[in-house]
DNA sequence: TGAGCCATGTAAACGGTTACATGATTCC
DNA sequence: GGAATCATGTAACCGTTTACATGGCTCA
C-alpha cells in the first residue's frame, strides 16, 4: 500500500518520534542506543532525511545556531502513519548477523588446541566488552523510563541478558576444552 | 604483513580446506552452515574465487562434467598460509547485527500494548523458526563429528541454545506484558 | 517431453562506510 | 591561541544482493 522504508529510514522516523531534531542528534542517539543492532553513519543520514523531506514524510526547517547552517526535521502526518505502519507490519525483517569469531570457531578443527581456546577467549572477551559498554549507557536508559520510554530499557536488559549468557558459554567452552580437549 | 582477505574470501578458503571444490559447492556447504552468521551469495563467490586464483591463493583446474564448463579450486600453500595466519589472528574482527524485530521492540512505546506483544511474539516465532531449520541441519553437523570435524556441530550446538534461550525470553516477556502491561 | 536440478557466470542496483571538507563554538 | 567538540554535508569506494542469462544432465 505505502511507500516501504529503507533500512535507514526506519531508525531516523522512530528517533524523530522519540525527540531528536537533527542529523547529528540521530546520530548521537543511535551511538548510545540502538547501534549494536541497527547502526547509521552520516553518509546515510542526511542523503536520508532529505529523501524523506521530498517524500513528504518529514518537514525541514532552517534553524542555524549562531553563524552554523542547521536543520531541524520533524515528522509530518504521512511520515507518523509510515512509521506506525512499519511498527505493526506482520513480518520477521531484516535479521542478518556477520560474526567473525563465530566463522573462527566453526573452522577450528584446523587450529591447533591453543588457538582453538583462545578463539573462544576473545568471544568470551569480546562479550564482557560489550556488558561494560552495556552498562555505561544503562543510566541513560533507566532516566527514559520516567519519561514514559520503557522499551528502550528493557531492550537493553535483554542485550545485557544475552551478552552474559554468551559470556557464561565462552566460559564453560573453555574449561571444557582444557580438560580432555574436545571430547 | 600478509593480504588482507575480503570478508567471502574467509569463507571461501576455510570451506575450500574442509573439502569443497567448486563454487557451487561452496554455496552449498555455506547454505547447511554458516550462513546465519556468514553468508555469501554467487555474485561474490565466483569473482572472488578468480581474485583469489590470480593472486596465488588457489589454484583452478577445468573439470568439465560432460559438456558443462566446471572448475574446480584448491588451495595452494600460500592459501594455506593466509587461512592459518586469519584464523589465528589476534582481534575480534568483524561483528555486526542488523535485527529488525529488535529495532520494533525498541521503539514499541509508540505502539499500543496489543502491537507490542506482537513484537514480542514474532521474535519468540522466529528463534523457533530458526531452531527447527538448526534441527534440521544437526545431522549433517553430526556426521562430520566422525570425519573430524568437530566445531562445525560444536557451533550449531551453540547456535541451538543462543536460539532457545532467546525463545525462553520472549515467552516470559510476553507473560511479563500480559499481567499489568509494562510495570 | 518437460520439470527440476547442476553449474556457471554477469550486470545493475543498493546500502553502507570512510575519508574528506568546512567552519563555528567552547573551553583550557 | 589552540584543541576539542558541535554540526553539516559530499564523493569515492566497497561489498552484497538480485535479477538475468545460459545450457547440460537426470529422471519421471
Amino acid at each position: 500500500m505505502s511507500i516501504q522504508l529503507t533500512p535507514t529510514a526506519r531508525v531516523i522516523l522512530g528517533m524523530l518520534k522519540l525527540g531528536a531534531r537533527t542529523g547529528y542528534e540521530i546520530k548521537q542517539v543511535i551511538e548510545v542506543s540502538t547501534r549494536f543492532f541497527w547502526g547509521a553513519s552520516y553518509g546515510q543520514i542526511y542523503p536520508e532525511l532529505k529523501r524523506l523531506s521530498q517524500a513528504g514524510l518529514v518537514s525541514a526547517s532552517d534553524a542555524p545556531r549562531g553563524g552554523v547552517k542547521r536543520t531541524e526535521y520533524e515528522l509530518t502526518p504521512e511520515g507518523e502513519r509510515a512509521l506506525e505502519e512499519w511498527l505493526a507490519a506482520d513480518d520477521f525483517g531484516t535479521f542478518e548477523l556477520r560474526d567473525e569469531l563465530l566463522l573462527r570457531f566453526f573452522f577450528a578443527d584446523l587450529l591447533d588446541e591453543a588457538d582453538a581456546r583462545a578463539v573462544v577467549r576473545r568471544i568470551r572477551e569480546r562479550s564482557e566488552w560489550i556488558v561494560e559498554r552495556f552498562r555505561e549507557i544503562e543510566p541513560d536508559a533507566r532516566d527514559g523510563i520516567r519519561e514514559g520510554r520503557l522499551y528502550p530499557h528493557l531492550t537493553l536488559q535483554y542485550g545485557l541478558a544475552l551478552m552474559e549468557w554468551t559470556a557464561e558459554w565462552a566460559s564453560k567452552t573453555e574449561r571444557q576444552l582444557e580438560n580432555g580437549g574436545t571430547q
